[in-house]
This record gives C-alpha cells, sequence and structure tokens, in this order.
DNA sequence: CGGTAGGTTGATTGAGATCAATGGCCGTGG
DNA sequence: CCACGGCCATTGATCTCAATCAACCTACCG
C-alpha cells in the first residue's frame, strides 16, 4: 500500500504523524529521497509486529485494528504494557535503548504504516517546525494512563472505558464501539482478575451506565462514568 | 548561582541535561545570546516550584535535593504523580499541553536549574546531534516506574528501593542512601497504605535484604530484592 | 520542654483474587 | 452442514492480602 493511499484512509485524519505525510512532507522526502512512511503492514489477529529484543529501527503507526505491547515474564506470565488504537505510534519506548523492550501483537485484522526512525529524525532536522510534533507525542506518552494506579478497581475500569472512548475519538455523552481486547487483557492491563473485569460490566450495566453485549460496548452516561473513575461507584 | 558553578557539581555528571551545558553548547549559546540554563533555584523543603495550571515556559534540572509532582484530586486527596531525584528532569509532561498538569514540591533542601523550553528547542535545532539526547529523555521517561502495577505490595516496594538504588547511581550489590521521601509518600506513590509500607520495611529488614532506620536505608541484599520485585517473597 | 507530624504495631474488615462450574461463540474438520 | 474442541465470558463460593481503625511511640521544631 503505497502512502497515498494511506492519506486517504479516514483514520489518517486522526494519526499523529499526519503532519509527515502531508504534501509538504512529502515535496521534502522527494528531495531526500526518504520518505517518512516507507510502507504499510497488514497483520492478522495475533500476528506479531516485532519481538521483544529485536533492534529498533522503525516506529509503526496504527492505521486501522488494534495492538498490544507485552512482556513475558520470569513466570512466564504475560505482562500487557499499553493497548494501540488506530492513529497511535508504537515503538516510542525503544528509542533511548536501541531495541524494543516488549513484543508488539496485533489483537485484531490490523495495518501500520512502518516509519523508519533515521529517515524521520532527517526529515524532522530539515524541517524544525515538526521537531515539536514528535516532542509533543512523546510528551503525551508520559502522561496517559492514569488510571491503571487508581485505588479501586470500579475507578481503573471506568476510567479505561473513558479512555478507550476518547482514543477512539467519541466525543459525546454517548458512544458506541466494540472492545479489540478479551476480559483477561483489560484485566492484566488493569492488574485486575478477568473474573473482576466481568463483574465490574455486569454491574456498570445494572447501574445503567453502559450496556454490554460481548466486545460491543454502549456508553451511556459517560459523564457519571467519569465521576466513578474519579470519585468511585457510592462517593 | 551561575551555569558555570553548576558545572561544578558532582550532580552534573549524571544529568541528563549536561550536553547542554558543555563547552561546546556554551559557545553555540553565546552565539544565540540564550543560554540554556538561566539560573538555579534554591529551594527550602516543602517549598513551591511550580503550581497545576501554572504556564509551561521552563523544564528543571534536579540540581540536589528531591522534589515530587502531585495534583489533588476531588476528594481533597494528594496524588503523587512522580519523584524527581538529582540529575533527572521535571516538566517533561507539560510540553504537549503548554501548561504543567501536576504542582512540583521540593522534598527536602533542593535546587532545580531552570531551563527555558524556547532556549533548549532553538538550541537543538542549531546542533541536531543532540536532539537526539531529548528523544532519549522523552522515551525513557515512558518506561519508568513499572512496579508501581506490580501485583503485590511486596514487589511494589521491592521494585521501589531498587529503583531509587538506581537512579541515585549505586552499581553495587550493597548500597546505602536515605530517603527523601516519607512512608506516606511512598505508600501515595505505590498505592499502598502508610501502614503497609512500614510493615514491609520491617518484614524486608527481617529477612536481611536491607537495614532500615528511619530515611535511612542500607541495602544489603540487592539480587533478592531485585528477585522479590519480580516473583514476590516466597516465590 | 510540650506539641505535632511521622512512624510503628496490633486487631478487624473488606475488596478483589482464586477456585470452580457452566454456558456461549467461533473456527476447524469430518 | 453439523459436531467437536478450545477459548472466552459469566456467575457463585471461598479465601487472602492489604486497607482501615486504633493505639502508641519517636524525632524534630519552635
Amino acid at each position: 500500500m503505497s502512502n497515498n493511499q494511506a492519506l486517504l484512509d479516514p483514520n489518517c485524519q486522526h494519526c499523529m504523524m499526519m503532519p509527515m505525510c502531508s504534501e509538504q512532507a512529502k515535496e521534502v522526502c522527494k528531495h531526500q529521497q526518504t520518505p517518512v512512511v516507507t510502507h504499510t503492514h497488514e497483520l492478522k489477529r495475533r500476528e506479531i509486529l516485532y519481538s521483544y529484543r529485536d533492534d529498533f529501527k522503525c516506529l509503526f503507526a496504527v492505521n486501522y485494528g488494534a495492538l498490544k505491547t507485552f512482556h513475558i515474564d520470569m513466570n512466564g506470565q504475560e505482562r500487557i504494557h499499553q493497548f494501540y488504537l488506530p492513529g497511535e505510534i508504537i515503538g516510542l519506548e525503544a528509542i533511548h535503548v536501541g531495541h524494543h523492550p516488549y513484543s508488539a501483537i496485533a489483537l485484531t485484522s490490523s495495518s501500520v504504516c512502518e516509519i523508519p526512525f533515521d529517515n524521520l529524525t532527517n526529515f524532522i532536522a530539515a524541517t524544525p517546525n515538526l521537531q515539536k510534533q514528535l516532542f509533543n507525542a512523546l510528551s503525551h506518552r508520559i502522561n496517559v494512563s492514569h488510571y491503571v494506579t487508581a485505588s479501586t478497581a470500579e475507578q481503573r475500569l471506568a476510567g479505561f472505558l473513558q479512555d478507550v472512548c476518547q482514543r477512539l475519538h467519541h466525543h459525546d455523552a454517548t458512544a458506541a464501539f466494540e472492545l479489540p481486547m478479551s476480559r483477561y487483557d483489560i484485566g492484566n492491563y488493569l492488574g485486575l482478575a478477568p473474573e473482576t473485569v466481568s463483574r465490574l460490566f455486569t454491574r456498570f450495566q445494572q447501574a445503567a451506565l453502559i450496556q454490554v453485549q460481548n466486545k460491543k460496548i454502549h456508553i451511556i452516561d459517560r459523564n457519571k462514568l467519569q465521576w466513578i473513575a474519579q470519585e468511585g461507584m457510592n462517593a
């Protein structure tokens, strides 16, 4: 798939790397003979994008689908580090060590744009006003996922739903979407047992905050969800 | 305190911003009339460096002492975001929003170098090989503090001690240092009650992993501490 | 010297983990 | 097409680790 085709994709609208795919950017690239986005990868569910300890050469921007990064601890247990939704950049944590500290795997059929990091830095050096863009992306990543350290399970899951909703660019009080990950994955990410996640979904549904049918989530009362994320359910 | 004086300080050896204070850097600065480190602030214990929502203009590098960033939630409860030890950079999370999302306060008598962000970006644009430095610093911050989401209290505290030890540049199997923060702060940061932190210190001491006397910590068996951080105490 | 914040230790409670059983969904192969 | 098997999800029963409540101690500061 070419760079141009990717630009036609509605998902590119929200991609942090979009400025690197602009007409202006492509002019610069043509000059340098080094495009920022070289090509895209199509991934099937459970297909590995890269593995723990692989050399860091490229960042990846999620075009569609969803991925997770994880590692396997000394007990053979999976520990999920982060989920990635369309428009988000995978691999930033590898910049300073030169290799990937986590493995990345597709949760659903997905497509990612490959961004060779050297091309990117060259490009940024040539267009300093875009340097800020990458700083912003990195700065942004420092702050994400507050809620995983929230005190109660309710707060964590409410925060998670809220976060996913936002990252899928649903801005209204009500929203419907499909969770790309299993209850096990959510639990793993939030430090909860999958059973607890399941029970909480039921409780949230009983409280008319959401409607759940398997992976389909319908957010009914987002304000209240936000409230719970910060205060807990009975506060 | 001048830039030169700061350079004489042994803490500067490990500062991520040291390249910005090099002779080469100062040459560039002289050219631009905009030094990277303008001056330093001396802070007393509990003195505020900046407050939540303050405009983001500067990063700060800890010269000596220690600080924490935090915010007060809707219940009036403090939530600690991060601790900062000598050589570390405060304020990176503000880059992409333009204002500080947390307040910063000194835990002990401290000194920080003020780094106006515009000066820094100008400087980096003028010396592209140092652009990488800031990318690295940001990338590094994405990965820190794993252990706060570890499953057991033991693992979290062991991970925390291990982390502090490393950030204070103790590389040996045994080490002694002073914790700059209270048990309440540690608990708050790790999502544990202060009583739990206290009990764990006692248990770690009984297991001959560490010696504790108030804030003075003596790491006796760092390997085992590392083990516990990953596997738990009885695994 | 008291006063106060911080630290330790003990007793009790509770949220969430774990164990266990069941049901639904989907992909695979006969 | 249906049947089987595996994975995922839900629900219930029990247990456990850490929170909470409470008392007391200690260090530091005016």
